[in-house]
DNA sequence: GTTATTTGACCATA
DNA sequence: TATGGTCAAATAAC
C-alpha cells in the first residue's frame, strides 16, 4: 500500500483510511461467506484453504496498511472506524429512536448522506432493462440536466435489515433502440433471499494466482422487463421469479464473445472474460464497462482456484 | 394493513 | 449556484 503520497494531507489521510477500513471489512464479509456459504462446499478442501489463506493475506494487508497509517500517533483510525461504523448500517443515527427521529428529521437529516462518489461505479449499458438478479428498491427519481429521460434511483432491499449499502442508478439514453444505462455504486454485502448462487473460477492464466477469479452467477440471463415500464417491473419479476427458482438463478450473466465485457479492479489486473454460450440473442448489445474498485462487481464469491471448465459449463 | 413507488424538498459537491 | 443524490411524506398497489 503505498500511502505516504496520497495520504500526506489531513483529509486526504482520513479518506484513506476511511477507504482502508472499508476495504478490510469486506475482506472481513468475504472470509465470513468463505467460512459460512453452502456454495462454498463446490470447492474442493484444498482450494479453501488456498481461498482462505488469501483473505487472511487481504486482512493483513489491510492490517498492516492501517496500522503504519496511524503509527503517526493519532487516534485517527478509530476515530474513523467508529464512524464508519456508525454511517455503513444502513441506519441513520436518529432512527436509533422512532420518537427523536420523528420530532427531529430535518435536523438529522444535514449530514446524513453524501453525494455518490464518482469511483467505484460499474456500468451496464444494455438494451432492456435487465434483471440482475439483486432485489432493489427505487428510492427516487430525477431529470437530468441534457437528457431527456429522467434518472432512476434504486437501493438494495435489504438495505436496513442487512446494511447492504449496494445502490444502483437506472435511466434511459436512448430511445429508439431503447438503451439503458445501469450505474453500480458500492456492492451487495446482503444475503441475497433471491438467488441461489454458483461459484465459478476463472483461471485464464494458469500460472498466475493473483488473476483468478470466481463468478458467482447462474442461468438466468434473460431481460425481463419491459422498457416501457421498467421501473414497476423489476421487482415484481424478481418475486415471480423467487419460488421457481431452484436451478440456482443468477447474479450475472456472462456476455457472448462478440460483446465488451470489462471489469476492472484497482487493485489487480483487468479481468475480462465470456462465455460463448447461447446468451447472445438475449444480450446482444449490452455493453459492461466497470470504472472503478473492487467495489465495483458485485461478487458473492472471488476465490483463487483452478477449477473453472466443469462448472461454467453449465450456463 | 402492509409494502412499494412517487415526488417534492433537502443537502453536498463541483 | 446549479446539479445530482438521498430522504421521507403522501399515495398507490397488493
Amino acid at each position: 500500500m503505498e500511502s505516504s503520497l496520497v495520504a500526506s494531507t489531513v483529509p486526504g489521510r482520513k479518506r484513506m483510511i476511511g477507504e482502508l477500513i472499508r476495504g478490510r471489512k469486506f475482506a472481513q464479509q468475504l472470509q465470513l461467506l468463505l467460512r459460512k456459504s453452502p456454495e462454498a462446499e463446490v470447492i474442493e478442501d484444498s482450494e479453501m484453504t488456498s481461498a482462505q489463506i488469501l483473505v487472511n493475506k487481504i486482512l493483513d494487508s489491510y492490517n498492516q496498511s492501517l496500522s503504519n497509517i496511524s503509527s503517526g500517533g493519532s487516534d485517527e483510525v478509530s476515530e474513523i472506524q467508529a464512524v464508519d461504523s456508525l454511517c455503513s448500517d444502513g441506519h441513520r443515527k436518529s432512527e436509533d429512536s422512532d420518537e427523536s427521529f420523528k420530532t427531529s428529521v430535518r435536523k438529522d437529516r444535514r449530514g446524513c448522506y453524501k453525494r455518490r462518489r464518482t469511483s467505484e461505479t460499474c456500468i451496464r449499458e444494455t438494451s432492456t432493462w435487465i434483471d440482475d438478479g439483486h432485489a432493489w428498491r427505487k428510492y427516487g427519481q430525477k431529470p437530468i440536466l441534457n437528457s431527456p429521460h429522467p434518472r432512476n434511483y434504486f437501493r438494495c432491499t435489504h438495505k436496513f435489515e442487512q446494511g447492504c449499502l449496494a445502490t444502483k442508478h437506472v435511466q434511459k439514453i436512448q430511445e429508439d433502440p431503447p438503451k439503458f444505462r445501469t450505474t453500480y455504486y458500492d456492492n451487495h454485502t446482503c444475503r441475497n433471499l433471491y438467488k441461489s448462487s454458483h461459484v465459478v473460477i476463472v483461471d485464464h492464466t494458469a500460472g498466475d494466482n493473483s488473476s483468478n477469479i470466481i463468478w458467482n452467477f447462474g442461468s438466468q440471463i434473460e431481460p425481463v422487463c419491459e422498457p416501457n415500464d421498467p421501473v414497476k417491473q423489476e421487482n415484481k419479476e424478481q418475486v415471480r421469479n423467487l419460488p421457481d427458482n431452484k436451478s440456482g438463478l443468477s447474479d450475472y450473466f456472462i456476455p457472448p464473445d462478440d460483446h465488451l465485457t470489462t471489469f476492472c479492479q484497482t487493485s489487480g489486473p483487468l479481468t475480462a472474460f465470456s462465455s460463448g454460450s447461447d446468451h447472445g440473442d438475449v444480450i446482444s448489445s449490452d455493453v459492461y464497462s466497470c470504472t472503478a474498485s473492487t467495489h465495483s462487481m458485485d461478487m458473492d464469491h472471488m476465490i483463487a482456484g483452478p477449477v473453472f471448465d466443469d462448472v461454467f459449463l453449465k450456463y
